[in-house]
DNA sequence: CTTGTGACATACAGGAATGAATGTAAATCT
DNA sequence: AGATTTACATTCATTCCTGTATGTCACAAG
Protein backbone atom coordinates (compact mmCIF):
# COMPACT_ATOMS: atom_id res chain seq x y z
CA UNK A 1 0.00 0.00 0.00
CA UNK A 2 1.47 3.32 0.95
CA UNK A 3 2.76 5.23 4.08
CA UNK A 4 1.34 5.12 7.25
CA UNK A 5 1.79 7.55 9.93
CA UNK A 6 4.35 7.15 12.78
CA UNK A 7 1.79 5.92 15.40
CA UNK A 8 0.37 3.10 12.72
CA UNK A 9 3.44 1.74 12.03
CA UNK A 10 4.17 1.28 15.67
CA UNK A 11 1.10 -0.82 15.35
CA UNK A 12 1.79 -2.93 12.49
CA UNK A 13 5.10 -3.45 13.90
CA UNK A 14 3.67 -4.80 17.29
CA UNK A 15 0.82 -6.81 15.11
CA UNK A 16 4.18 -8.87 13.58
CA UNK A 17 5.39 -9.33 17.06
CA UNK A 18 2.21 -10.89 17.47
CA UNK A 19 1.64 -12.66 14.47
CA UNK A 20 5.47 -14.11 15.30
CA UNK A 21 3.92 -14.85 18.71
CA UNK A 22 0.68 -17.23 17.36
CA UNK A 23 2.56 -18.78 14.59
CA UNK A 24 5.70 -19.49 16.69
CA UNK A 25 3.95 -21.21 18.48
CA UNK A 26 1.62 -23.26 16.59
CA UNK A 27 4.94 -24.47 14.33
CA UNK A 28 8.07 -23.54 15.74
CA UNK A 29 10.37 -21.34 15.43
CA UNK A 30 12.09 -23.05 12.88
CA UNK A 31 9.69 -23.90 10.56
CA UNK A 32 7.86 -21.02 10.09
CA UNK A 33 9.28 -18.45 7.42
CA UNK A 34 9.01 -14.75 7.79
CA UNK A 35 6.24 -14.87 5.10
CA UNK A 36 4.20 -16.84 6.79
CA UNK A 37 4.75 -14.38 9.46
CA UNK A 38 3.71 -11.27 7.46
CA UNK A 39 0.61 -13.08 5.82
CA UNK A 40 -0.57 -13.78 9.30
CA UNK A 41 -0.05 -10.50 10.37
CA UNK A 42 -1.79 -8.92 6.68
CA UNK A 43 1.45 -7.84 5.61
CA UNK A 44 4.23 -8.93 3.51
CA UNK A 45 7.72 -9.48 4.09
CA UNK A 46 8.81 -6.25 3.36
CA UNK A 47 7.28 -5.10 6.41
CA UNK A 48 9.24 -7.50 8.68
CA UNK A 49 12.42 -6.37 6.44
CA UNK A 50 11.41 -2.88 7.28
CA UNK A 51 11.21 -3.63 11.06
CA UNK A 52 13.44 -5.70 11.63
CA UNK A 53 16.78 -7.11 10.41
CA UNK A 54 16.44 -10.42 9.86
CA UNK A 55 14.40 -13.41 11.82
CA UNK A 56 16.46 -13.80 14.74
CA UNK A 57 16.29 -9.45 15.52
CA UNK A 58 12.24 -10.21 15.12
CA UNK A 59 12.90 -13.05 18.01
CA UNK A 60 14.77 -11.07 20.34
CA UNK A 61 12.59 -8.14 19.93
CA UNK A 62 9.74 -10.54 20.90
CA UNK A 63 11.39 -11.44 23.90
CA UNK A 64 12.26 -7.95 24.62
CA UNK A 65 8.43 -7.93 25.49
CA UNK A 66 8.23 -9.79 28.04
CA UNK A 67 11.37 -9.24 30.56
CA UNK A 68 10.79 -10.43 33.60
CA UNK A 69 13.79 -10.33 36.05
CA UNK A 70 12.87 -12.69 39.01
CA UNK A 71 14.14 -9.92 41.95
CA UNK A 72 12.06 -7.19 41.10
CA UNK A 73 9.45 -10.11 41.24
CA UNK A 74 10.66 -9.92 44.95
CA UNK A 75 10.91 -6.20 45.51
CA UNK A 76 7.12 -5.58 44.54
CA UNK A 77 6.40 -7.04 47.02
CA UNK A 78 8.53 -4.90 49.52
CA UNK A 79 6.22 -4.81 52.45
CA UNK A 80 8.35 -3.80 55.68
CA UNK A 81 6.07 -6.38 57.78
CA UNK A 82 7.62 -9.52 55.77
CA UNK A 83 11.15 -8.93 56.84
CA UNK A 84 10.25 -10.88 59.21
CA UNK A 85 8.87 -13.34 57.51
CA UNK A 86 11.11 -14.42 54.84
CA UNK A 87 9.18 -17.77 53.92
CA UNK A 88 5.62 -15.44 52.77
CA UNK A 89 7.97 -13.46 51.14
CA UNK A 90 8.79 -16.15 49.03
CA UNK A 91 5.35 -17.78 48.84
CA UNK A 92 4.21 -14.12 47.65
CA UNK A 93 7.05 -13.39 45.43
CA UNK A 94 6.54 -16.90 43.75
CA UNK A 95 2.26 -16.10 43.54
CA UNK A 96 3.27 -12.78 41.63
CA UNK A 97 5.53 -14.50 39.24
CA UNK A 98 2.44 -17.20 38.28
CA UNK A 99 0.48 -14.64 38.38
CA UNK A 100 2.16 -13.02 35.27
CA UNK A 101 3.13 -15.38 33.47
CA UNK A 102 -0.56 -16.53 33.19
CA UNK A 103 -0.75 -13.30 31.10
CA UNK A 104 -1.27 -14.44 27.01
CA UNK A 105 2.15 -13.15 26.15
CA UNK A 106 4.23 -13.89 28.77
CA UNK A 107 2.54 -17.06 28.73
CA UNK A 108 3.27 -17.62 24.74
CA UNK A 109 7.03 -16.61 24.36
CA UNK A 110 8.00 -18.45 27.51
CA UNK A 111 6.55 -21.60 26.11
CA UNK A 112 8.56 -20.47 22.57
CA UNK A 113 11.67 -19.97 24.50
CA UNK A 114 11.37 -23.59 26.63
CA UNK A 115 9.33 -25.33 24.04
CA UNK A 116 9.46 -24.07 20.18
CA UNK A 117 12.95 -23.16 19.68
CA UNK A 118 16.47 -24.32 19.60
CA UNK A 119 19.77 -22.63 19.39
CA UNK A 120 19.06 -19.58 17.07
CA UNK A 121 21.83 -17.33 15.46
CA UNK A 122 23.57 -16.02 18.40
CA UNK A 123 20.34 -16.06 20.37
CA UNK A 124 21.09 -19.08 22.50
CA UNK A 125 17.67 -19.89 25.04
CA UNK A 126 19.72 -22.32 27.52
CA UNK A 127 21.95 -19.78 28.27
CA UNK A 128 18.67 -17.36 29.21
CA UNK A 129 17.40 -20.41 30.71
CA UNK A 130 20.51 -20.56 32.83
CA UNK A 131 20.74 -16.82 33.51
CA UNK A 132 17.04 -16.57 34.79
CA UNK A 133 17.56 -20.34 37.21
CA UNK A 134 20.83 -18.83 38.41
CA UNK A 135 19.05 -15.60 39.14
CA UNK A 136 15.96 -17.18 41.10
CA UNK A 137 18.29 -19.48 43.14
CA UNK A 138 20.28 -17.13 44.25
CA UNK A 139 17.79 -14.46 45.62
CA UNK A 140 15.96 -17.58 47.01
CA UNK A 141 19.20 -18.17 48.82
CA UNK A 142 19.05 -15.09 49.74
CA UNK A 143 15.86 -15.19 51.94
CA UNK A 144 15.92 -18.88 53.16
CA UNK A 145 19.01 -18.18 54.92
CA UNK A 146 17.71 -15.31 56.24
CA UNK A 147 14.85 -17.78 57.27
CA UNK A 148 17.07 -19.86 58.61
CA UNK A 149 19.00 -17.24 61.16
CA UNK A 150 15.12 -16.29 62.26
CA UNK A 151 14.65 -19.87 63.34
CA UNK A 152 11.56 -20.73 60.35
CA UNK A 153 13.42 -23.04 58.99
CA UNK A 154 14.10 -26.93 59.78
CA UNK A 155 17.17 -27.71 61.49
CA UNK A 156 17.63 -30.76 58.87
CA UNK A 157 17.30 -28.15 56.17
CA UNK A 158 19.80 -26.25 54.87
CA UNK A 159 19.39 -22.91 53.19
CA UNK A 160 21.28 -24.15 50.21
CA UNK A 161 19.40 -27.24 49.55
CA UNK A 162 15.86 -25.77 50.19
CA UNK A 163 16.73 -23.32 47.78
CA UNK A 164 17.60 -26.06 44.94
CA UNK A 165 14.49 -27.88 46.44
CA UNK A 166 12.40 -25.23 45.81
CA UNK A 167 14.05 -23.62 42.54
CA UNK A 168 13.52 -27.72 41.08
CA UNK A 169 10.16 -27.12 42.30
CA UNK A 170 9.21 -23.80 40.23
CA UNK A 171 11.34 -25.09 37.69
CA UNK A 172 9.07 -28.40 37.40
CA UNK A 173 6.07 -26.95 37.35
CA UNK A 174 6.70 -24.01 34.81
CA UNK A 175 7.71 -27.04 32.33
CA UNK A 176 4.77 -28.98 33.13
CA UNK A 177 2.43 -26.24 32.90
CA UNK A 178 3.77 -24.12 29.66
CA UNK A 179 3.33 -28.16 27.99
CA UNK A 180 -0.39 -27.80 28.89
CA UNK A 181 -1.83 -24.71 30.36
CA UNK A 182 -5.35 -26.04 29.56
CA UNK A 183 -4.87 -28.57 32.32
CA UNK A 184 -4.36 -26.63 35.41
CA UNK A 185 -3.65 -23.03 36.38
CA UNK A 186 -0.22 -22.69 37.84
CA UNK A 187 -1.46 -19.02 39.40
CA UNK A 188 -3.73 -21.10 41.69
CA UNK A 189 -2.57 -25.24 41.34
CA UNK A 190 1.04 -23.87 41.40
CA UNK A 191 1.07 -21.17 44.48
CA UNK A 192 -0.87 -24.05 46.63
CA UNK A 193 1.55 -26.62 45.89
CA UNK A 194 4.67 -24.13 46.44
CA UNK A 195 2.81 -23.52 49.67
CA UNK A 196 2.58 -26.70 50.84
CA UNK A 197 6.48 -26.91 49.68
CA UNK A 198 6.80 -24.13 51.95
CA UNK A 199 5.32 -25.91 55.14
CA UNK A 200 7.24 -28.90 54.94
CA UNK A 201 9.95 -26.85 54.91
CA UNK A 202 9.20 -24.82 58.13
CA UNK A 203 10.46 -25.81 61.35
CA UNK A 204 7.38 -27.46 63.29
CA UNK B 1 32.75 -47.72 -1.53
CA UNK B 2 30.68 -51.05 -1.58
CA UNK B 3 28.74 -53.31 -0.71
CA UNK B 4 29.85 -54.74 2.85
CA UNK B 5 28.32 -57.94 5.23
CA UNK B 6 25.49 -57.47 7.46
CA UNK B 7 27.28 -56.84 10.45
CA UNK B 8 29.09 -53.97 9.24
CA UNK B 9 25.97 -52.44 7.75
CA UNK B 10 24.33 -52.68 11.13
CA UNK B 11 27.67 -51.06 12.34
CA UNK B 12 26.84 -48.24 9.81
CA UNK B 13 23.57 -47.89 10.61
CA UNK B 14 24.28 -47.25 14.45
CA UNK B 15 27.02 -45.26 13.43
CA UNK B 16 24.69 -42.91 11.68
CA UNK B 17 22.35 -42.60 14.54
CA UNK B 18 25.47 -41.33 16.48
CA UNK B 19 26.35 -39.03 14.20
CA UNK B 20 22.90 -38.13 14.37
CA UNK B 21 22.70 -38.14 18.04
CA UNK B 22 26.12 -35.11 18.19
CA UNK B 23 25.06 -33.03 15.36
CA UNK B 24 21.81 -32.50 16.75
CA UNK B 25 22.71 -32.39 20.00
CA UNK B 26 25.57 -29.51 18.84
CA UNK B 27 23.28 -27.75 16.14
CA UNK B 28 19.77 -28.40 16.85
CA UNK B 29 17.73 -30.90 15.00
CA UNK B 30 16.08 -28.51 11.79
CA UNK B 31 19.15 -26.49 11.62
CA UNK B 32 21.56 -29.92 10.34
CA UNK B 33 20.92 -31.66 7.34
CA UNK B 34 20.75 -35.40 6.44
CA UNK B 35 24.35 -34.00 5.02
CA UNK B 36 26.15 -32.86 7.52
CA UNK B 37 25.08 -36.01 9.56
CA UNK B 38 26.42 -38.71 6.72
CA UNK B 39 29.36 -36.37 6.75
CA UNK B 40 30.45 -36.61 10.62
CA UNK B 41 29.44 -40.11 10.11
CA UNK B 42 32.10 -40.38 7.27
CA UNK B 43 29.15 -41.36 5.25
CA UNK B 44 27.27 -39.45 2.03
CA UNK B 45 22.98 -39.04 2.64
CA UNK B 46 23.03 -42.15 0.14
CA UNK B 47 23.72 -44.16 3.47
CA UNK B 48 21.54 -42.13 5.17
CA UNK B 49 18.65 -42.98 2.54
CA UNK B 50 19.13 -46.61 2.72
CA UNK B 51 18.81 -47.17 6.20
CA UNK B 52 16.09 -44.44 6.77
CA UNK B 53 13.04 -43.23 5.37
CA UNK B 54 13.81 -39.29 6.25
CA UNK B 55 14.82 -37.52 8.77
CA UNK B 56 11.91 -38.60 10.48
CA UNK B 57 12.13 -41.86 10.12
CA UNK B 58 15.94 -41.30 11.35
CA UNK B 59 14.96 -39.00 14.50
CA UNK B 60 12.55 -41.98 15.49
CA UNK B 61 14.63 -44.31 15.65
CA UNK B 62 17.24 -42.87 17.40
CA UNK B 63 14.21 -42.42 20.23
CA UNK B 64 13.97 -46.20 19.58
CA UNK B 65 16.93 -46.96 20.99
CA UNK B 66 16.63 -44.95 24.61
CA UNK B 67 12.85 -46.08 25.74
CA UNK B 68 12.54 -46.02 29.47
CA UNK B 69 9.52 -46.54 30.75
CA UNK B 70 8.70 -45.72 34.45
CA UNK B 71 7.25 -48.28 35.18
CA UNK B 72 9.93 -50.62 34.26
CA UNK B 73 12.79 -48.79 36.61
CA UNK B 74 10.20 -49.70 40.08
CA UNK B 75 9.90 -52.91 38.52
CA UNK B 76 13.59 -53.53 38.57
CA UNK B 77 14.03 -53.43 42.14
CA UNK B 78 11.25 -55.93 43.14
CA UNK B 79 12.66 -56.61 46.29
CA UNK B 80 9.94 -58.04 48.88
CA UNK B 81 11.18 -55.92 51.28
CA UNK B 82 10.56 -52.99 49.79
CA UNK B 83 6.73 -53.55 50.06
CA UNK B 84 6.59 -52.30 53.48
CA UNK B 85 8.53 -49.24 52.65
CA UNK B 86 7.69 -47.48 49.56
CA UNK B 87 9.02 -44.22 50.03
CA UNK B 88 12.12 -46.30 50.01
CA UNK B 89 11.43 -47.84 46.35
CA UNK B 90 10.02 -44.70 45.32
CA UNK B 91 13.69 -43.10 46.34
CA UNK B 92 15.41 -46.11 44.80
CA UNK B 93 13.70 -46.03 41.59
CA UNK B 94 14.36 -42.11 40.89
CA UNK B 95 18.24 -43.49 41.75
CA UNK B 96 17.96 -45.91 38.97
CA UNK B 97 16.84 -43.96 36.69
CA UNK B 98 18.76 -40.55 37.41
CA UNK B 99 22.10 -43.47 36.60
CA UNK B 100 20.54 -44.39 33.78
CA UNK B 101 20.02 -41.29 32.65
CA UNK B 102 23.68 -40.29 33.19
CA UNK B 103 25.19 -42.47 30.39
CA UNK B 104 25.55 -40.56 27.01
CA UNK B 105 23.54 -42.15 24.80
CA UNK B 106 20.21 -41.23 27.26
CA UNK B 107 21.68 -38.05 28.03
CA UNK B 108 22.29 -36.37 24.88
CA UNK B 109 18.66 -37.67 23.45
CA UNK B 110 17.01 -36.91 26.22
CA UNK B 111 18.28 -33.37 26.03
CA UNK B 112 17.80 -33.40 22.25
CA UNK B 113 14.17 -34.42 23.07
CA UNK B 114 13.78 -31.74 25.77
CA UNK B 115 15.88 -28.56 24.49
CA UNK B 116 17.18 -29.38 20.91
CA UNK B 117 14.03 -30.00 18.96
CA UNK B 118 10.45 -28.46 18.32
CA UNK B 119 7.18 -30.21 16.65
CA UNK B 120 8.66 -32.55 14.14
CA UNK B 121 6.84 -34.22 11.23
CA UNK B 122 4.24 -36.35 13.51
CA UNK B 123 6.61 -36.81 16.04
CA UNK B 124 4.94 -34.19 18.91
CA UNK B 125 7.95 -34.10 21.75
CA UNK B 126 5.51 -32.57 23.78
CA UNK B 127 3.17 -35.21 24.12
CA UNK B 128 5.83 -37.37 24.70
CA UNK B 129 7.07 -35.76 27.66
CA UNK B 130 3.21 -35.38 29.00
CA UNK B 131 3.24 -39.03 28.70
CA UNK B 132 6.26 -39.52 30.95
CA UNK B 133 5.21 -37.46 32.85
CA UNK B 134 1.89 -38.65 33.33
CA UNK B 135 3.29 -42.08 34.04
CA UNK B 136 5.64 -41.02 36.00
CA UNK B 137 2.29 -39.23 38.30
CA UNK B 138 0.61 -42.30 38.30
CA UNK B 139 3.57 -44.79 40.05
CA UNK B 140 4.43 -42.32 42.23
CA UNK B 141 0.38 -41.37 43.30
CA UNK B 142 0.26 -45.41 43.86
CA UNK B 143 3.07 -45.74 45.90
CA UNK B 144 2.53 -42.53 48.07
CA UNK B 145 -0.99 -44.11 48.70
CA UNK B 146 0.53 -46.97 50.01
CA UNK B 147 2.35 -45.01 51.92
CA UNK B 148 -0.20 -42.85 53.61
CA UNK B 149 -1.79 -46.42 54.60
CA UNK B 150 1.29 -47.06 56.30
CA UNK B 151 1.02 -44.61 57.51
CA UNK B 152 4.50 -43.39 57.27
CA UNK B 153 3.51 -39.90 55.56
CA UNK B 154 2.69 -36.90 57.35
CA UNK B 155 -0.30 -36.13 57.83
CA UNK B 156 -1.14 -32.44 56.18
CA UNK B 157 0.28 -34.29 52.72
CA UNK B 158 -2.09 -36.58 50.94
CA UNK B 159 -0.60 -38.31 48.24
CA UNK B 160 -1.91 -36.83 45.50
CA UNK B 161 0.12 -33.90 46.09
CA UNK B 162 2.79 -35.54 47.52
CA UNK B 163 3.00 -37.34 43.83
CA UNK B 164 2.74 -34.10 41.99
CA UNK B 165 5.42 -32.24 44.25
CA UNK B 166 7.76 -35.25 43.59
CA UNK B 167 6.95 -34.90 39.98
CA UNK B 168 7.55 -31.47 39.66
CA UNK B 169 10.51 -31.50 41.34
CA UNK B 170 12.52 -34.33 39.63
CA UNK B 171 10.95 -32.51 36.09
CA UNK B 172 12.86 -29.44 37.85
CA UNK B 173 15.65 -31.17 38.44
CA UNK B 174 15.91 -33.20 34.99
CA UNK B 175 15.34 -29.90 33.12
CA UNK B 176 18.11 -28.40 35.14
CA UNK B 177 20.87 -31.09 34.81
CA UNK B 178 19.96 -31.39 31.29
CA UNK B 179 20.52 -27.71 30.23
CA UNK B 180 24.10 -28.02 31.95
CA UNK B 181 25.52 -31.49 33.07
CA UNK B 182 28.69 -30.73 33.58
CA UNK B 183 27.71 -28.30 36.61
CA UNK B 184 26.49 -31.06 38.95
CA UNK B 185 25.68 -35.10 38.70
CA UNK B 186 21.95 -35.66 38.71
CA UNK B 187 22.78 -39.33 39.92
CA UNK B 188 24.38 -37.93 43.39
CA UNK B 189 23.14 -34.43 43.45
CA UNK B 190 19.62 -35.31 42.55
CA UNK B 191 19.18 -38.32 44.59
CA UNK B 192 20.21 -36.65 47.35
CA UNK B 193 18.01 -33.84 46.76
CA UNK B 194 14.89 -36.30 45.87
CA UNK B 195 15.91 -38.13 49.32
CA UNK B 196 15.89 -34.49 51.62
CA UNK B 197 12.35 -34.39 49.83
CA UNK B 198 11.47 -37.54 51.17
CA UNK B 199 12.34 -36.64 54.21
CA UNK B 200 10.57 -33.76 54.71
CA UNK B 201 7.39 -35.44 53.54
CA UNK B 202 8.12 -38.70 56.18
CA UNK B 203 6.17 -38.71 59.13
CA UNK B 204 8.36 -37.66 61.80
C1' DC C 1 33.13 -68.29 -12.34
C1' DT C 2 29.25 -65.54 -13.01
C1' DT C 3 25.39 -63.61 -11.52
C1' DG C 4 22.36 -61.20 -8.66
C1' DT C 5 21.63 -58.24 -5.12
C1' DG C 6 22.91 -55.56 -1.07
C1' DA C 7 25.06 -51.30 0.54
C1' DC C 8 26.24 -47.60 -0.52
C1' DA C 9 28.02 -43.09 -3.73
C1' DT C 10 26.91 -39.75 -7.19
C1' DA C 11 24.08 -36.93 -10.10
C1' DC C 12 19.92 -34.39 -10.94
C1' DA C 13 15.58 -31.88 -10.53
C1' DG C 14 12.55 -29.41 -7.69
C1' DG C 15 10.93 -26.43 -4.03
C1' DA C 16 11.39 -23.24 -0.38
C1' DA C 17 13.42 -19.61 2.09
C1' DT C 18 16.49 -15.76 2.49
C1' DG C 19 18.22 -11.16 1.60
C1' DA C 20 18.79 -7.54 -1.42
C1' DA C 21 17.10 -4.53 -5.01
C1' DT C 22 13.64 -1.93 -6.73
C1' DG C 23 9.05 0.25 -7.00
C1' DT C 24 5.52 3.37 -4.96
C1' DA C 25 2.31 6.18 -2.73
C1' DA C 26 1.37 8.74 1.20
C1' DA C 27 3.18 11.59 5.09
C1' DT C 28 6.11 15.03 6.60
C1' DC C 29 9.23 18.85 5.95
C1' DT C 30 10.48 23.37 4.15
C1' DA D 1 3.38 23.29 -3.32
C1' DG D 2 7.40 20.78 -4.22
C1' DA D 3 10.91 17.77 -2.38
C1' DT D 4 12.15 14.25 0.46
C1' DT D 5 11.65 10.53 3.28
C1' DT D 6 8.94 6.80 5.29
C1' DA D 7 6.65 2.49 5.29
C1' DC D 8 5.79 -0.70 3.11
C1' DA D 9 4.91 -4.18 -1.55
C1' DT D 10 7.01 -6.64 -5.30
C1' DT D 11 10.46 -8.84 -7.84
C1' DC D 12 14.72 -11.24 -8.36
C1' DA D 13 18.99 -13.89 -7.68
C1' DT D 14 21.10 -17.08 -4.78
C1' DT D 15 21.56 -20.67 -1.58
C1' DC D 16 20.26 -24.76 0.70
C1' DC D 17 18.00 -28.91 1.32
C1' DT D 18 15.20 -32.70 0.03
C1' DG D 19 13.90 -36.78 -2.61
C1' DT D 20 14.72 -39.69 -6.32
C1' DA D 21 17.13 -41.84 -9.96
C1' DT D 22 21.01 -43.95 -11.40
C1' DG D 23 25.73 -45.80 -11.05
C1' DT D 24 29.05 -48.98 -8.84
C1' DC D 25 31.49 -52.38 -6.56
C1' DA D 26 32.00 -56.14 -3.38
C1' DC D 27 30.07 -60.24 -1.29
C1' DA D 28 27.39 -64.52 -1.43
C1' DA D 29 24.73 -68.05 -3.76
C1' DG D 30 24.63 -71.44 -7.35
Amino acid sequence: MARRTKAEAAATREALLDAAEEVFLEKGVARTSLEQIARHAGMTRGAVYWHFKNKADLFQAMLCRVRMPFQELIAEIAEPSLMERPLEAIRLAIQNGFERLEQPRHRRVHAILVHHCEVFGDIDPLAMQNEMANEACGALTDHFTCAARLGQLREDLSPENAAELMQALLGGLFHDWLRNHERFSIATKGSELVALQLELMRRP
